[in-house]
DNA sequence: CTGAAAGCGCTAACAG
DNA sequence: CTGTTAGCGCTTTCAG
């Protein structure tokens, strides 16, 4: 059943009901019921793909993520699904796993025409691989990964948030601060931002930074984290604050800790990042880095859809705001 | 750069290089060199819309779920992802909010050949609707939903789920087992399910239902459990075990029981339903009727290709196997 | 084993 | 205001 069709039942010419479709005004009122009424009987549905062919634009485009099932993640997608929505595009989720092979691969999706631009969240391409590979496709990136100047890219003042963090913990009197999180084979520049913005508010309070006190993270499961706590803890480390690169080490450590009789926020305060789910039903519930997601996915969305309407130029570097919720952990 | 490019860059016809493109076995292998080459000097890509638009097929399928950012979703829409994925199929993530009217529209992009069927995951829509609409639309229904005989289904059974839990519940020496999450407005009917499994494990033990211990959450957030735990405590209600409908509602009541100084397990043993990563991490520990996620997946991509392929016939009804994982808040 | 040609269903000039 | 028509890029008979 195609538009033909309808054309021959409602006796008028494929043009005229294709009109009819599109709500193209110069119609007669009489021509446009008529054409709806077959359309109606016939019970016609346009065909995407059909239309995708000729105009070369297919509404929708791709968000590659490293993984769906992560909260923070799947969030962003809920923010950016809804922010494309109200600017009549779809989205098409991909998990990348964080494989650097399924991150390039999202490109191409959109040079095999299945999406008109990306929102890309990368784990371990580095961002002069995207930049070569980009050519004409329309991008945004997010999160914190070293941005080439050639690409739009949405992120939150990671330095600014790990200071912030940090005098938080500071003001409340704690004296030895770890970090938990400098994850080996982290490509995308966010534990460095943090780590940074660490050593700053600890450098401004006086203190200086021991490097026995940056745990690192084989991985980003949790297990990885509660390992980190546990070696540091076996080797007799001690400290009475904690800022995580990430919640789920946050709520990781915070079980590992409590493993080890040791009392949160009384004896360790613990701060995450992301504020997901995770973070308010956990005991006690975790003080967070929490970054604006719809912002952040407005403001993605928005970049990109200006690119794919043909706006040329370098790269655009918007932050997003952030808030720290304050919970139990670190009250 | 279109085929034909490539076609007239190595002196052939489309035909040949659309063979070498197909790894179309028929083809000399110095024909299919020289046609490689070109093919990657000019860097050309298939157009998928092209091809979508001749096949009639797209290799996509719709997975429409209720909410992204749902621990339980992301877990089964990642599962879901992965075993299409491995059978040549891409998934393209629809969020309904458990709207009704969204998720009929799910429907309707199959109509307009953006996907080739649709996995399911219905909250509000009742299947008779379902099942007017489907016309000769693939669909592989998820959860509890009354089934239609008509059409494809995968859940766990339910209600031998909910009898599990309550065994393990009364091997623990509990008496007053309550039922948390009598949601008002879930057409679904996992809720019916679940109660017909909590009460014939009571049967089965000589006890009687206490309506009073059926509590009623008017909506499927956390708040709204919390909400419904505190007014059972306050109306004097005693209990001391729980089975929650949903994991948000277990780890709501954990937070709200705690907050009235009640001890899990002690006072009251928990268990959750679907074992999100909530439950892994809540202090104590969740234990949860855990559904076979990925078996789940496989199940319903399988049922959903075969039926794309051209499979006719009544309904499938197939049962995934779910554990009792057992942690901390029912040991 | 390779080539020519006819569409898939729709859009958008261009006429009328 | 409405109709005709030429493609969009690919697949696929059907010949050769």
């Amino acid at each position: 059943m195609r538009l033909s069709d309808v054309a021959k039942l409602a006796g008028v010419s494929v043009k005229t009901v294709s009109n009819v479709v599109h709500d193209y005004e110069h119609v007669s009122e009489s021509m446009r019921t008529r054409v709806q009424e077959a359309i109606d009987t016939l019970g016609y549905r346009p065909n995407l793909t059909a239309r995708r062919l000729v105009t070369g634009r297919t509404g929708m485009i791709a968000l590659a993520i490293p993984e769906t099932a992560h909260h923070y993640f799947s969030s962003i997608a809920d923010a950016i699904v809804k922010a494309a929505e109200s600017r009549g595009y779809r989205v098409l989720i991909e998990q990348t796993d964080g494989i650097a092979e399924r991150e390039l691969a999202v490109m191409r999706d959109r040079e095999a025409g299945l999406v008109d631009g990306v929102i890309f969240q990368p784990a371990q391409v580095t961002s002069l691989e995207i930049a070569e590979i980009r050519a004409d496709t329309p991008v945004v990136l997010l999160g914190e990964a070293a941005m080439p100047l050639s690409i739009d890219h949405v992120m939150i003042d990671n330095v600014e948030a790990a200071k912030v963090s940090v005098e938080h913990l500071l003001k409340q009197g704690r004296k030895k601060i770890a970090f938990l999180g400098a994850v080996e084979n982290d490509n995308a520049g966010a534990t460095i931002r943090r780590l940074a913005g660490y050593q700053y508010a600890l450098d401004q309070a006086g203190l200086f930074l021991d490097p026995q006190l940056v745990l690192s993270v084989d991985s980003f499961m949790a297990e990885a984290a509660a390992l980190a706590i546990r070696k540091a803890l076996e080797s007799g480390l001690r400290f009475d604050g904690l800022l995580c690169r990430d919640d789920r080490f946050a709520v990781a450590a915070l079980q590992e800790l409590r493993r080890s009789g040791i009392r949160v926020p009384e004896d360790v305060a613990i701060v995450g990042w992301d504020d997901s789910e995770l973070t308010q039903f956990s005991n006690p519930t975790i003080t967070v880095v929490a970054p604006a997601k719809d912002t952040i996915a407005a403001m993605a969305v928005d970049m990109l859809i200006e690119r794919i309407e043909g706006q040329t130029g370098v790269g655009r570097h918007r932050l997003a705001p952030f808030t720290l919720e304050t919970r139990e952990s670190a009250p």
